[in-house]
DNA sequence: ATCTCCGATGTATACGGTTACATTAGGGAC
DNA sequence: GTCCCTAATGTAACCGTATACATCGGAGAT
């Protein structure tokens, strides 16, 4: 079907070692076979199955990627980051969306390992530890992210929720506020416990308090933020402030809130999480715990290619920072302490004529 | 390094054809002999490299996706769609962005040909038809946009800008407007010539004008309909309304009508195009030309499902269709007619204090 | 003129699977 | 007991490339 490197050896009436030989540059053939060749390739538009090269070698030059939310700006501008720093290096990435599903996750990564990927970076939701297993056998990198575990081979990296959660909460101690709910990540996943015991913890840390109906769990997207901030509107006190597990959540309880004419950040403060782009858009820009996609694509990048360089070196823990960026979704807490405003009374209709 | 089928044929003492029967659940085995080799495979963990097989059988089950830029929500929708598509044959998907760069548009197609992909899907910016001639040649189905030809095994997708942009500029026309803007896309490409040139003939076609000075390039970003919008707003005189070329670019021109104190849409009405989540969440929610992600995906892996079944059938053009979504972000023109609002003098400060 | 040496090219095998074809063994029909 | 058929297994070639090693021939040294 397709023209092989024997068939152009045919064409030149020479072996596929010399065609072999052109193709990859070599300096053991004569100029003038050389050129004979070149122009046989270009005029037949000769293109080399690289798939062969790998298999031969080894490497395939494809690394993986397996995230939760490809529609998550968050992620997509740190697949971009990644795709660049790999396409410098000839390399190629494979994108594999998970949905949160951890079924799905499996079999991405099972997928993942039947290419033999030169290397995986795993930010799905949950994962078996087991499942790592053959990657380790097969000699290909991973690195997990909240995974808390490293092994030979597999590195993993965490984001400093501790110390942002920190950040935020004491941002809002100084504005006054005593009294903040939160709005997790979806229930059931490592990444959302986390966040959610950070921030108890600094809430505990701040002598600061919060209430269990106050903490309600989302699903990382904008929906979630929405229905969640419903419910804590619905509590018979209201926090004068909330901080959420990333920006699409904050952006959703910011929907609810103005739905519900509360003045944000007069009535309420919101922090979000991860600063991305659309949080500068949306109305009032996002208070939110910046993380760099780009410090954080380069960890993805430097884990993989350790490993790469020298499979037998132990993974590393990396640690993300966290930096609290100040916009306008945070003001002065309201002088009425946790004490529901006027109007919060959810207004029957807005002009809305959609 | 890795094992392989015949390092397990060695363990059972069999064959590598055995072996290769048992992984795929030939009935040429014997239940016995299955099980025997059953329990060795999952006691190393042998996973079977798929590349050999697809080396072996010409097809790679990897098909790759180009686009301009991985942050546009449009475009990481699309791609989500598509890659479950995929999924559930089994396939995957290679991303490759380019950021509207030719250069990488090419070097990301002759990367595709390199790895010989099921199939590619074209939605970065221009490109050489020639470009394709090695496609072809190795039969590789390809499915382009805004490419307006095909030929065998190349299929392309256009967007219905002229209808969308009559239904457009029509809705305007019914709201009492009559002198309108145009912020584009970026200077140079032809999906920019195309939806300037829709908008130029709506307008025409509808005895309602434009001037030069209200017809912007923009960047299918944030940013460009921001600065876009800057320019427009710098003219003596200014539209009523203004139609632009994407989602991104009409929230751009949003944050800096905002910035100049301008009511949205009392002062102006601003159109968008795509439809993207975020139009529904800025302020106010944009008034725009919907694009199917599902119906673009689903043409998109027809296409290439469909040259990948019979390569000599001839390409296939497809359309998609544009709806507009009405929603808070145009209103009845103003009654000065094109004249600058005394609100549009530029404040000198805004309350941002970030 | 002979011997070396090296540059240019060819030969053959490996990579890890699949599969057409060959081989073997065992059971049923006669 | 022979013959035949078939189910189970083995053998080997192939996919497209890279490359270790073999070969060949000409230039330079002696």
């Amino acid at each position: 079907m397709s023209l092989s490197i024997r068939e152009i050896a045919r064409l030149a009436s020479v072996s596929s070692a010399t065609v072999s030989r052109v193709v990859n540059g070599s300096n053991l053939v004569t100029p003038q076979t050389r050129a004979r060749i070149e122009k046989i390739i270009n005029d037949v538009h000769f293109v080399p199955d690289r798939r062969a090269v790998h298999l031969k070698n080894g490497k395939s030059q494809i690394y993986g990627i397996i995230i939760p939310d490809l529609t998550n700006p968050f992620f997509t501008e740190l697949v971009k980051i990644f795709e660049a720093l790999l396409f410098e290096k000839d390399q190629e990435l494979l994108v594999a969306n998970t949905d949160f599903h951890a079924t799905r996750s499996q079999r991405s990564l099972h997928r993942m390992l039947l290419r033999r990927v030169d290397g995986v970076a795993f930010l799905g939701s949950e994962m078996e530890t087991a499942s790592l297993e053959p990657f380790f056998q097969n000699r290909i990198p991973v690195v997990t992210t909240d995974h808390y575990r490293t092994a030979t081979g597999i590195s993993d990296i965490t984001i400093d929720f501790a110390d942002g959660m920190m950040q935020a909460v004491e941002h809002l101690r100084k504005l006054g506020h005593r009294q903040v709910g939160f709005i997790g990540g979806t229930e059931g996943l490592v990444t959302s416990r986390v966040r959610k015991e950070c921030f108890l913890d600094a809430i505990v840390k701040q002598d600061m308090s919060s209430r269990d109906e106050w903490m309600v769990s989302g699903n990382y997207r904008i929906d979630g933020g929405d229905s969640a901030m419903e419910k804590i509107l619905s509590c018979s006190r209201i926090p004068t402030a909330i901080v959420t597990a990333n920006d699409l959540t904050a952006i959703g309880a910011l929907r609810a809130a103005h739905r519900h004419n509360l003045r944000i950040p007069d009535d309420l403060s919101i922090v979000g999480c991860d600063d991305i782009e659309m949080a500068d858009i949306v109305h009032p820009p996002l208070t939110t715990l910046r993380i760099s996609r780009r410090e954080y694509a380069r960890m993805l990048f430097e884990a993989l290619r350790a490993a790469s360089e020298d499979f037998s070196k132990p993974g590393k823990q990396f640690t993300v920072p966290m930096r609290l960026i100040v916009r306008q979704s945070t003001g002065p807490a309201p002088a009425r302490s946790a004490a529901k405003p006027a109007a919060a009374k959810r207004k029957p209709a807005t002009k809305s004529t959609r």
